[in-house]
DNA sequence: AGATTAAATTTGGAGAGCAAAAGAAAGCGG
DNA sequence: CCGCTTTCTTTTGCTCTCCAAATTTAATCT
């Protein structure tokens, strides 16, 4: 059942309709953000004397010379989120590989590194301590004091369980269920959460358009793998463990081609770039390969298809298809209002898309079909970092910021 | 983004508090309220003695001559639940038949009825109409004043538009897209909704259980049909339009059996009733018989596969592996923490919950699978409309008597 | 009958938001 | 240049909420 409520409550859920104002529109004016949460210019007063007597925002400090606004009336006073009031870490892990990113409380980027680190033959009980290290050499480096961290978030590729905070598979390691947010919350003291790399970037398209995605959306991505990222009324699904939409490693095909996870007839099997390019070669039988399928490989591949080539058309086809089929059983069980797809494959593919769209007929009623908008999204591996990076502020506003520390109360009623 | 909070909401939160522990726990003493609301005993006699004042819950009165209780102390006055407070009418809808019931605000049920009504020949225009008609007059033979209801929640086979109180498509119909709840709001002056009627099973399920069906639980109900109502976070997920769950639509194998919705290979054709038979008499590819598959004639199929008929046998088994590449998929995408199934087909055949197992763990990996319990619930028929009289009384507790009327605030402070 | 126990209510206070009034800081206009 | 207007912000006074603590109520126990 639901939490009882009392003051406490209204404050901060107050308290965090400014900070997300903030967050969402930049720099406003005390009017402004009155306007956009609804409250009444008298508390946004008083919330906003409280938050910056808490260092959590601050006013925008004018120029000495103030230029004429050729505005009348008293001139605005623009707040912002404090960058200094929290540091986050965000942490993408790819197969031997690690990108670790700094930002301040606004998102903005401090300092960024990319290191090679093995993964794949890591053990189990190594890997965490391993990482860590990674990370408190690149805090070393850039002179932060680990305990000023006020999160970490860890992005992979696979599935994550969000409960203990482990890497239960994921093709970047021969190993599975390894755990890695305790040694990181260990080593640093601070809390730290492990997701799937695609439910990071579904956090990332709230953050940029609440309004586009706030309903229920389904974020698709192919590329090496296939993943999908799931957002309800604007929250991102993380199902019951943390591993909800493995779009990637549902069935399409029972008895199928076989898949990095070992099963059968996995979507990804079919619609990611080792999919297609085995079934080029007619060797879908085989083991994946472990290392990634340069770009210039499924181009050349793309390229054969479109002067005609039947076995690389074949290929494209098929991959379509399954993603078609994939899409409808998406929308079969979540009717959702939106459906995004990024990804090289289907930019560049005409014969791709159009395959998945007669997947999507045959396998549909049109009246499940209709209210959903299908659109495609320019994907860029940096949207993963981004996205988590937004996970995390939303994260500190909510479990930090929005809750009024006494103090601070006490001490603005004090000397008011 | 979130609503603002103000002590408007907070009273409107914890009056729900205390309706709903009432509802969950039936006539209960002051202090057991505020244990299982966590409110303090001064909160609970003011938010009691409104709810008393507005006439929503009543004190239970006592004998004259009280037993001895056995226990020192002032006794406890039970607060219930004021039956009075609200009537619900909770309708059915089933090829040519309607069943009707209207509940108290205990969900005590006061009449029922079930009447034959041409659905599968009504004309998209008239059939809002002649529903109306019908629940007219069974008002009137129960003699209850049309204005007395608060809501009207119609289930139905198929698929519901929750926006437009429509039925989209309906086994039970011919054709598509006819609108119900706008003609009862117009006749009645009541809110209406049109659910799925798994979904309304899935309110059921919530209402009897919320611990265990609290978290990310989806319920499927084989039989004539198949259907499956999905729970986040306690509440019944319905999607963008109110067509989430369709798992019976979802499709199953590319350009399989032909199913009753038009498409072909979606899992209805293979797991349901109508389904199985035709597997066993060999003929897929016909369209689907209209009328229901006489239970009879399933415990016979059962009976001979049983017996070691072959054909008998594959046709389970090909059920129970669609049902389980079926719940497979469902498993990737929600992650849920608990799958429950409920039908006369697997409690009867030990053969298709074998090869829905083995399904299973043919195409989805151990670690998506092994935190899911899967479970078999009894079925009756009685659920769906049990489960949409629980959905309406959630509604009332939250949209109408959450709601603190001022007048009643007001006469409470005036003479104490 | 008085003591004990437990439920419910009353009282007084703190914290929240809001409407209305007041204050602050700019441009405008004679 | 100084008052007027405009607009943003703060202050004031009020109401609403919940809660802790004290009080009242109504039973049993001794």
């Amino acid at each position: 059942m639901a939490e009882k409520a009392d003051s406490e409550l209204v404050r901060r859920q107050n308290r965090l309709l400014v900070l997300g104002a903030l967050r969402q529109h930049g720099a406003s004016a005390r009017v402004e953000l009155g306007r956009l949460t609804g409250l009444s210019p008298a508390s946004i007063t008083t919330i906003c004397a409280q938050l910056i007597s808490e260092g959590i925002i601050s006013e925008e400090s004018l120029p000495v010379i103030t230029p004429p606004s050729g505005k009348r009336g008293r001139p605005t006073v623009r707040l912002l989120l404090n960058p200094g009031a929290a540091l986050v870490l965000a942490v993408k892990i790819s197969i031997d590989d690690v990108m670790i990113v700094l930002t301040d409380f606004r998102g903005e980027t401090i300092a960024r590194t990319e290191v090679r680190l093995p993964t794949y033959d890591a053990g189990r009980d190594l890997f965490g301590m391993a990482l860590a290290d990674e990370i408190a050499r690149f805090l070393a480096a850039q002179r932060v004091v680990p305990r000023k961290i006020s999160r970490i978030g860890v992005a992979i590729q696979g599935l994550a369980d969000s409960r203990s905070g482990s890497i239960v598979w994921s093709p970047a390691f021969k190993e599975g269920d390894i755990p890695v947010a305790h040694a990181l919350e260990e080593r640093f003291g601070v809390p730290c959460f492990v997701a799937n790399d695609a439910n990071m970037i579904a956090e990332g398209l709230v953050s940029a358009d609440r309004v586009r995605y706030g309903g229920v959306t389904a974020a698709i991505f192919t590329g090496y793998g296939v993943g999908m990222g799931v957002i309800i009324n604007g929250e991102v699904f993380h199902g019951a463990t943390g591993a909800a939409a493995e779009f990637g490693h549902m069935n399409h095909i029972p008895d199928g081609a076989l898949c990095r996870c070992g099963k059968r007839g996995c979507v990804e099997a079919y619609v990611a770039d080792y999919g297609i390019l085995r079934h080029y070669t007619g060797e879908t039988g085989r083991e994946a390969p472990r290392s990634a399928v340069p770009e210039s490989t499924m181009t050349g591949l793309n390229q054969k298809a479109k002067a005609g080539d039947v076995k690389a058309r074949a290929a494209f086809e098929l991959a379509g298809s399954a993603l078609g089929y994939g899409i409808g059983r998406v929308i079969s069980i979540l009717n959702p209002d939106r459906i995004v797809l990024a990804g090289p494959g289907l930019q560049t593919s005409e014969l791709m898309d159009q395959a998945m769209r007669e997947a999507l007929e045959k396998s549909v009623v049109e009246v499940l079909r209709r209210d959903v908008a299908i659109e495609q999204v320019r994907f860029s591996d940096d949207m993963i970092i981004r996205g988590t990076v937004d996970a995390l502020l939303r994260i500190i506003d909510r479990d930090v910021f929005a809750i009024a520390t006494p103090q601070a109360a006490q001490a603005l009623a004090a000397h008011g």
